[in-house]
RNA sequence: GUGGCCUUAGCUCAACCGGCAGAGCAGCGGACUGUGGAUCCGCAGGUUACGGGUUCGACCCCCGUAGGCCACCCCA
């Protein structure tokens, strides 16, 4: 047993699995390109304060999921890594002015984000998302072109049975006297309540609505709608949000207990959730508008909206359907070598060839020939170089491995030939 | 953070009621000393996750720890 182990909640992911986040990395770059949305970085960790005041102090992020670095001086500020993007997206929007860049201002972020709870899988303490905001823009447009970028993704990466799920949670202006009507509601049926479900009647009333136990799925289909109490504002946001996305053939549905977990969102939130998917991971990504957030972050009043889109879920979920990336591009040829132990030919060989540019695998395990032309014929090479006692006269043996024929190439033709050869293979 | 199930070779899994830890695949080598994906043979790989306890004797029973998984909490 190996004494160290990568700790938990973190995984490494082997070639296959990197290759196929790259892959998924690969797709969001080109749809955030064709969106007109640009790339970003920032950093891993902020002080602490900013995703206690971006996400808020009671979300289950920030009060037992936060991952919280151990400060090196009595005098040093506290950090935190990032457990989302969105936050210190804001941050960073404030921080260099953007609210004087031509609006909306359209950011992307990929990358690893990092939470304390407790692991499964498809859920990591160090996890992967691609994360998207469009800062500036307060329409129903911006929002239905957002959730359609979403939805291109999982449509793009290959994964089955994607639904948009959408809600209004209002803003301001009529959310609170929505969650006052609701309070009263589950407080007149607080005796029917599970001890769980009463101890969040207090704590946050808006999750009562999505409760998974059985017990409560009467009283919570009676309760009210936070779609019958909108302003007319939200209402009408709402109505044009959906407008859009039917015009641009999105399909969706209208989810009324779709709460989301952070603080932040106003008026539209949505999340793409996997259809028959077993277990907890068919959340697969969400987001939602975030009107009130550039301000608590200490910028002017600008609306937003954004999503966070988890990738681990997507690999688990092409892992499935068997629809992973992959393997490594074979090598055009594999140099192998007569002499075991001449490792200096077939490394200057394939020297020669790479610097031309061509893909070519060195044999340098000193083994007899027969084994080095077994490992090639397994990595599905289309050529070996094979070097002997001929390049003492300056050829070598160029074989081919599909056809089993091979004739003797003078060395200084060699790249050529093979680029010529690679040629007429992707020709067919 | 709460409750439950699980952990044997790199991987997938065997091992009767508590009685000598095994196989397939992968790796390496040989048959085949300058010619490949097949076949046959061999080699290597283990403190049975880790630490304790019970027992003449523990992969097996008990306790603890770690890790994984499942259901919650919640989310991606």
């Amino acid at each position: 047993m190996p004494s160290f182990r990568a700790p938990r909640g973190t995984r490494d992911l082997l070639p296959d699995v990197s290759s196929g986040l790259n892959r998924l990395e690969g797709i969001a770059r080109s749809l955030a390109g064709r969106y007109g949305y640009r790339e970003m970085e920032i950093p891993m960790f902020e002080q602490t304060a900013v995703f206690e005041r971006g996400i808020g102090e009671v979300t289950d992020v920030v009060e037992k999921e936060l991952f919280r670095l151990a400060p090196r001086t009595e005098e040093a500020e506290a950090w935190a890594l990032r457990p989302e993007a969105t936050a210190g997206i804001v941050r960073a929007f404030v921080q260099h002015g953007m609210q004087t860049w031509p609006q909306p201002v359209k950011l992307t972020v990929v990358g690893p984000m990092f939470r304390y709870d407790r692991p499964q899988a498809g859920r990591y303490r160090q996890f992967w998302q691609w994360d998207a905001e469009a800062i500036g823009d307060p329409g129903p447009a911006v929002d239905a072109e957002m959730i359609e970028m979403g939805y291109r993704f999982y449509v793009e990466a290959g994964v089955p049975d994607v639904q948009v799920l959408l809600n209004s949670i209002g803003d301001g202006a009529c959310r609170p006297a929505y969650l006052a009507q609701l309070t009263a509601y589950f407080r007149r049926h607080e005796a029917e309540l599970p001890e769980l479900e009463r101890r969040r009647l207090d704590a946050n009333p808006l999750r009562l609505l999505d409760s998974k136990d059985a017990a409560m799925a009467a009283l919570v289909a009676a309760a009210p709608r936070i779609g019958d109490c909108l302003c007319e504002a939200c209402a009408a946001h709402f109505a044009a949000v959906r407008a859009h996305l039917e015009a641009i053939g999105v399909p969706y549905r209208v989810e009324p207990t779709l709460v989301r977990g952070l603080d932040y969102y106003t008026r539209t939130t949505f999340e793409y959730y996997r259809r028959g998917a077993e277990g907890q991971q068919q959340a697969l990504g969400g987001g939602g508008r975030y009107d009130g957030l550039v301000e608590l972050l200490g910028g002017r009043p600008t609306p937003g909206i954004g999503f966070a889109l988890g990738l681990d879920r997507v690999l688990l979920a092409l892992d499935e359907t068997r629809a992973m990336a992959a393997a490594m591009a074979p090598p055009l040829a594999v140099v192998v070598g007569a002499d075991p132990a001449d490792t200096i030919a077939r490394l200057r060989v394939a020297s020669l060839l790479r610097a031309e540019g061509l893909c070519v695998r060195a044999e340098l395990a000193q083994r007899k020939l027969g084994r080095q032309l077994e490992t090639a014929s397994r990595d599905h090479a289309h050529f070996a170089v094979i070097i002997g006692d001929e390049l003492n006269e300056g050829h070598v043996q160029l074989k081919d491995l599909e056809a089993g024929t091979q004739r003797l190439v003078p060395l200084g033709e060699l790249a050529r030939e093979l680029a010529r050869a690679a040629k007429s293979h992707h020709h067919g």
